[in-house]
RNA sequence: GGGGCGGUAGCUCAAUUGGCAGAGCAACAGCCUUUUAAGCUGUGGGUUCAGGGUUCGAUUCCCUGCCGCCUCACCA
C-alpha cells in the first residue's frame, strides 16, 4: 500500500508528460511531423538518433588536403551535417559539411546493404548529423569523394533547413536564429572566424608589448569614463542601485596607480542609448594604458594595431570598405581639430575661444549647425558636420576641447582655447580609435567633476558623475600615461567591410 | 521619437484594376550506378504578421498594433 502511492505519482507525472509532449508534438509543421516519424521508425529498428559519441579520423579539410598530397586514405572516418544528397537509384551521392569544409561521399547500394541503403533514403533527412567510414577516391568528374563503407546516424534534424542555393536571407530571422544563418550563410561564418582572427592579433600585440590583460567590474557601484546614459541594475541583499559599467577607464588607470605599467582589457560596454546600425547596447570595447606614454604614443600604437589585426584578418593593409578603398599602412595623417575645422568651415576654434563669439561667428559664416551648451559641444558639432565627413583615408584628430574630454591633460599654447592632448582616429565616419595623454593631476581632476556635475544639474544626462574614490587614486600618484580605447566591433565592421553593427555580434539586440 | 519600405508554404520569391493564393528548392510516392542547385513522373503542404473596417468578394484598399530594414533626430 505505501508503495502505491510513489507508483501513482509516478504514473501522474508521465500522464501529464505525455499531455505536454502530445501538445508540443501538435504544434510542428507537416515536415516536422514527418521527420518525427522517421525517428520513431529509426528507434523501432534499433537506431538510436542520438548516439552518445561519435568517432573521426580525418576533418574534411584534412582528408582533401591529404588526399591532394597524394596519400592514399583508407578507412576514413568523417562526421558532418548531412547538406545535399542526391539519390541516382542505387547510387547516392551526397555532400556534409563539418567544422572545416564541405566534402562529397558516394553511397552504393551493394556496398553499404540494401537495408541501410533503404534506411538512408527513407529514414535520413537533410540537416541530420552522420558519421561515414570508407575510401577516399575521386570520382569521374574529378571530386575528391569518400567511398562509404560503413555510417552511421549521430543526431537526427527534426526542422528542415534554409534552402540550399539561396540561404537564408530574411534578416530578422538570421539575427534571431543565429544558428540558421551560421549553418546556410558561407559569409557569416568567414565574418565570425574573421572577428575571432581580429581579437587573438589584436591580444597578440598588446601581449607582446608587455602589456598586462586585466578584467575589471562590469557591475558597479558608480559608472564612469565616458559620456553615456548607464544600464540600472539592483543588488536585493544590499538594497542599493548597481550600473553596468559603459566604460573600463577609471578602474584601469587606478592600476596604473598600483604599478602595473602597462594594461589592457578587452571587454563589453553597456550603454544605454539608441539602437542602430553602428550602435548596439551591449559593445566589445579595447582599453589599454602605457605609463610613461602619451598620447603620441598612443599614435603609434593604434596604427599598428590596425595593420596587425587586417593582417591577420585579409593579409594585407589595403581594404575595401563599402565601396572605398582604404589603406591602413602606417603612418596616417595628422591634423590638429582646429586646423581642420578652420579649413572647412572658416572658424579658428582658438580665436573664438569662448561660447558666445563661437556662436557669433558660426552665425557670421552662416553655418548651419544644432546650437550646443558649451564651447566644446559647439566645436565637436562643427567637426562632425563639416570635417568628420571628408575624412575618407585614416586620419589622426588631434587636440580636444577640454570640456568634452574630462580625463586628458591640459594642452600649452593654445591661445585662451582651452584644449586637451586627445586624438581621435577616423576613416569614413567611423571612429577607430579615441586617446589622450591622461590626466594626473587630481586637483585638476577634481575640477573636472565639479564642472561635469555642472552639466549634469543643467539636465545633461551624460553628463560624468563625480568620483571621488578615483580623485582619491590620483592622490596617491599615476605616472605620465597614455590611454587608448578602441571599439571592437567598428574594427571588425571596417575589416570584414560590413556597413552594420548587426553583422558582425552574433546575437545584436533586436526588440524583444 | 519622425518619415519611407516591407512581413505570402520549412526556405527563396510571384500573384495584373479588388475576382479560384502560385513557382523553384525542401517534403511525400515512384524511375534512374558518376551526380554537383542532378534529371524525369506524380502528390501533399497556407491563420497571406495580428486585430478591426470598407466591399457581393481583400494578399491587394483603410485604421490600429507587433516585428524587421532604411533614413532623420538623439547618441561616442
Amino acid at each position: 500500500m505505501r508503495e502505491g502511492i510513489p507508483t501513482c505519482i509516478s504514473h501522474l507525472a508521465s500522464f501529464i508528460f505525455e499531455v505536454f509532449m502530445d501538445d508540443f508534438l501538435a504544434r510542428f509543421n507537416e515536415q516536422e511531423q514527418q521527420r518525427h516519424q522517421k525517428t520513431i521508425r529509426l528507434r523501432e529498428r534499433g537506431v538510436n538518433p542520438y548516439p552518445l559519441r561519435a568517432t573521426r579520423t580525418h576533418t574534411a579539410r584534412q582528408t582533401i588536403d591529404a588526399f591532394t598530397r597524394g596519400e592514399n586514405l583508407s578507412g576514413v572516418k568523417l562526421v558532418g551535417r548531412l547538406v545535399a544528397l542526391r539519390d541516382m537509384g542505387k547510387l547516392s551521392f551526397a555532400h556534409i559539411q563539418d567544422g572545416s569544409a564541405k566534402i562529397q561521399l558516394m553511397f552504393r547500394k551493394d556496398a553499404v546493404g540494401a537495408d541501410n541503403y533503404a534506411m538512408l533514403l527513407k529514414d535520413f533527412d537533410l540537416g541530420d548529423f552522420i558519421g561515414a567510414e570508407g575510401d577516399v577516391v575521386r570520382t569521374k568528374t574529378g571530386e575528391i569523394t569518400l567511398q562509404v563503407a560503413r555510417f552511421e546516424l549521430l543526431a537526427k534534424t527534426l526542422s528542415p533547413l534554409p534552402e540550399k542555393w539561396h540561404g537564408l536571407k530574411d534578416t530578422e530571422t538570421r539575427y534571431r536564429q543565429r544558428y540558421l544563418d551560421l549553418l546556410s550563410n558561407e559569409q557569416a561564418r568567414e565574418i565570425f572566424a574573421k572577428r575571432s582572427k581580429i581579437v587573438t592579433a589584436m591580444r597578440k600585440y598588446l601581449d607582446e608589448r608587455g602589456f598586462v590583460e586585466v578584467e575589471t567590474p562590469v557591475l558597479q557601484p558608480l559608472y564612469g569614463g565616458g559620456a553615456a546614459e548607464p544600464f540600472v541594475t539592483h543588488h536585493n541583499k544590499l538594497d542599493r542601485d548597481m550600473y553596468l559599467r559603459i566604460a573600463d577607464e577609471l578602474y584601469l588607470k587606478r592600476l596604473l596607480v598600483g604599478g602595473i605599467e602597462r594594461v589592457y582589457e578587452i571587454s563589453k560596454d553597456f550603454r544605454n542609448e539608441g539602437i542602430d546600425f553602428k550602435h548596439n547596447p551591449e559593445f566589445t570595447m579595447m582599453e589599454c594604458y602605457q605609463a610613461y606614454g602619451d598620447y603620441t604614443t598612443m599614435m603609434t600604437l593604434v596604427e599598428e594595431l590596425y595593420a596587425a589585426c587586417a593582417l591577420a584578418a585579409n593579409g594585407t593593409l589595403q581594404i575595401t570598405y563599402q565601396g572605398h578603398a582604404i589603406d591602413l599602412t602606417p603612418p596616417w595623417p595628422r591634423a590638429t581639430m582646429r586646423d581642420l575645422i578652420l579649413k572647412m568651415s572658416g572658424v579658428d576654434i582658438y580665436a573664438d575661444a569662448d561660447l558666445p563669439s563661437l556662436e557669433r561667428r558660426v552665425e557670421e559664416l552662416n553655418l548651419k549647425i544644432e546650437r550646443q551648451r558649451t564651447w566644446g559641444k559647439t566645436v565637436d558639432e562643427l567637426f562632425s558636420a563639416f570635417v568628420e565627413p571628408t575624412l575618407i583615408q585614416p586620419t589622426f584628430v588631434m587636440d580636444y576641447p577640454e570640456e568634452i574630454s574630462p580625463f586628458a591633460k591640459k594642452k600649452p599654447d593654445t591661445l585662451r582655447a582651452r584644449v586637451v592632448e586627445r586624438f581621435e582616429a577616423f576613416s569614413l565616419n567611423m571612429e577607430l580609435g579615441n586617446a589622450f595623454t591622461e590626466l594626473n593631476d587630481p586637483l585638476d581632476q577634481y575640477a573636472r567633476f565639479m564642472e561635469q556635475a555642472e552639466l549634469r544639474n543643467a539636465g545633461d544626462k551624460e553628463a560624468h558623475p563625480i568620483d571621488l574614490d578615483f580623485v582619491e587614486a590620483l592622490m596617491h600618484g599615476m605616472p605620465p600615461t597614455g590611454g587608448l580605447g578602441v571599439g571592437v566591433d567598428r574594427m571588425v565592421m571596417l575589416l570584414t567591410d560590413q556597413s552594420s553593427i548587426r553583422e558582425v555580434i552574433l546575437f545584436p539586440q533586436l526588440r524583444t
